[in-house]
RNA sequence: CGGGGUGUAGCGUAGCCCGGUUAUCGCGCCACGUUUGGGACGUGGAGGCCGCAGGUUCGAAUCCUGCCACCCCGACCA
């Protein structure tokens, strides 16, 4: 239990609460292991706030490490960062209507803008009665509306576009039932939200991204997804169409891990973005949006980790190399800092991130055990032994191996093992799934493999959305993608027997 | 909002059915000493509105009533 509280204290939290008691293998039910790395937010008592994350300086790392990947993608791809408010008046938000009703249900909403003392309850307060404010603020859910009421603003002429801008913030979802990182009342993310002047463009700008998102998880979280199309059920509010990524986490269960969207006009015609094209004829722009959140944290962590804790990917890790000193006295733990010393600088010549844990309040032991439960890829442990023979011991978290390695080959050696871990990791994600796609011909065998098996099934189906919603209704399963890639293939609709030009992904989803 | 469950120290808990000394145990925390190549050991110590409010009783963590919070399953969820 001590590691768990270590590992939430490490990602998590100031106080907490664990849900659940054991420790369950990944063959277990997965929900139970990844309730015990997850803790939520305990704010005041009787708060309506439900759902909060903190999260943790070492938590936190790990997401400035996927920003800056992120980031770094996007801008090579053109776009630029921009701030818009957190508050979005109640009738901007309301004008593109699909977008508003869509998100209605989940808005939180701000009435007033002052609080007084209590004259009923001393001591305490309470909010102003005259201070309603005139038009209430939505908090952003989302927030093409304040950005598209401002990119107004901005384009007159096709010379001012294509507009693509990026935006690193916080939303506000009042979910009736939260998840720690899979879905939280608050939570972190990016938003692109672009303009062109021409349909064609907007749509490669959507699956561009759609295509970044990709191969950012897999060659940075290791994490396979599948990319395709969400079907028009499961589209987002606004949309014309969804592309995604689809990852398949240990406990055969689908994850939404980022989703890009082709907006048509939709959004330029509710907010009247309008630009003179070359001909000097007036046209509303093509517009797109893409975002991912810190629930692509949730999703590192349910694909790599075990019941020794995080797995974290050398490309994300906070640090990719930890040295633990092992020492009697005082004059062995000078030798082995100096030591550390030409093996950091050794490494950090080579890019390769480096922690020395110097700590003198805890021992070796305690500190293998902590850095196996955040993840950190390699720990190199130098102690009396090594400063006589002139090697280091190095030890891989992803399959708990040890070897003695010698000084003069360290740099090497650790450089190459990094990229087989990510390597390896990656991979085995890759098995993984590939022995948890399965074909099914018939609905019997459909609920019979969501039964005993689980994980992505790939299956013909009619198109239509009444055979979608009553396979979900039957099977809970929903069609996770229609994948971008998928050959197609004549047969016949897994439910209703209809004809069907392709296999579409359907899954049990978080 | 419906069904089920839980609330005792920072965390995990025993005790509750069948009311009765100073509320149990483990982890963690603090001090000192010995230790340090896989989560050290010993000794000593600190830490509790037993979820809240009311009731029954000589006496309530325990029984009753109400409330609150949280968890699980639903509903909900681009």
């Amino acid at each position: 239990m001590s590691e768990l509280i270590e590992l939430c204290n490490s990602i998590v939290v100031p106080k907490y609460k664990i849900m659940s008691k054991n420790l369950t293998s990944r063959s277990e039910d997965y929900s139970k292991w990844y309730n015990e790395l997850v803790v939520k937010a305990d704010l005041a008592e009787n708060s309506a706030v439900r759902g909060c994350m903190v999260i943790k300086p070492y938590g936190y790392a790990i997401w400035e490490k996927m920003q800056a990947e992120l980031d770094r993608m996007f801008k090579e791809t053109g776009h630029q960062n921009a701030y818009f408010p957190l508050f979005v008046p109640k009738s901007l938000f309301e004008a593109e209507e699909k977008n508003a009703e869509g998100f209605a249900k989940e808005c939180a909403v701000v009435t007033h803008y002052r609080l007084q003392n209590d004259p009923d309850n001393p001591g305490k307060l309470r909010v102003d009665p005259n201070a309603k404010l005139e038009e209430e603020l939505v908090v952003r859910p989302t927030s093409e509306a304040i950005i598209w009421n401002t990119f107004k603003g901005w384009v007159q002429s096709y010379r001012d576009l294509p507009l693509l801008i990026n935006q690193w913030a916080n939303v506000v979802r009042w979910e009736m039932r939260t998840r720690l990182f899979l879905r939280t009342a608050e939570f972190l993310w990016q938003e692109g939200h672009t303009a062109h002047a021409t349909k064609s463009e907007a749509v490669a700008e959507a699956k561009q991204m759609n295509k970044i998102y990709a191969s950012f998880a897999e060659n940075f979280m290791a994490m396979p997804v599948i990319q395709g199309l969400k079907t028009e059920s499961e589209r987002f509010a606004g949309a014309e169409d969804t592309y995604c990524i689809e990852a398949l986490m240990q406990d055969g269960k689908a994850l939404q891990a980022g989703t890009s969207h082709f907006l048509g006009q939709n959004f330029a015609k509710a907010f009247d973005v309008k630009f003179a094209n070359n001909e000097g004829k007036q046209d509303y722009v093509w517009a797109t949006s893409w975002g991912v959140s810190t629930r692509l944290m949730g999703a590192l962590i349910m694909t790599h980790s075990d019941d020794k804790g995080l797995v974290l990917p050398p490309n994300l890790a906070p640090y990719q190399v930890v040295i633990v000193p092992i020492y009697k006295n005082d004059e062995q733990f000078t030798e082995i800092s100096k030591q550390a010393e030409t093996i950091m600088q050794s490494l950090r010549s080579q890019d390769i991130t480096v922690k020395f844990d110097n700590r003198t309040t805890q021992r070796p032991g305690h500190k293998f055990a902590q850095h196996e439960l955040q993840g950190v890829p390699l720990r190199i442990a130098i102690g009396p032994k090594d400063l006589e023979s002139g090697t280091v011991e190095l030890a891989r978290r992803d399959i708990l191996t040890k070897e003695l390695v010698t000084l003069n080959s360290l740099t090497t050696t650790v450089k190459g093992l990094l990229e087989e871990i990510q390597n390896s990791l990656f991979q085995n994600a890759l098995d993984f799934r590939a022995d948890h796609i399965t074909k099914v011909e018939t609905f019997e065998e459909f609920k019979t493999v969501l039964e005993e098996k689980a994980g992505f099934i790939s299956a013909h189906w009619d198109g239509s959305a009444e055979t979608e919603d009553k396979i979900k209704e039957i099977t809970k399963a929903s069609i996770r993608c229609i994948p971008i890639d998928s050959k197609l293939e004549s047969g016949l609709c897994v439910f209703s027997g209809k004809p069907s030009k392709q296999r579409v992904i359907f899954a049990k989803a978080y």
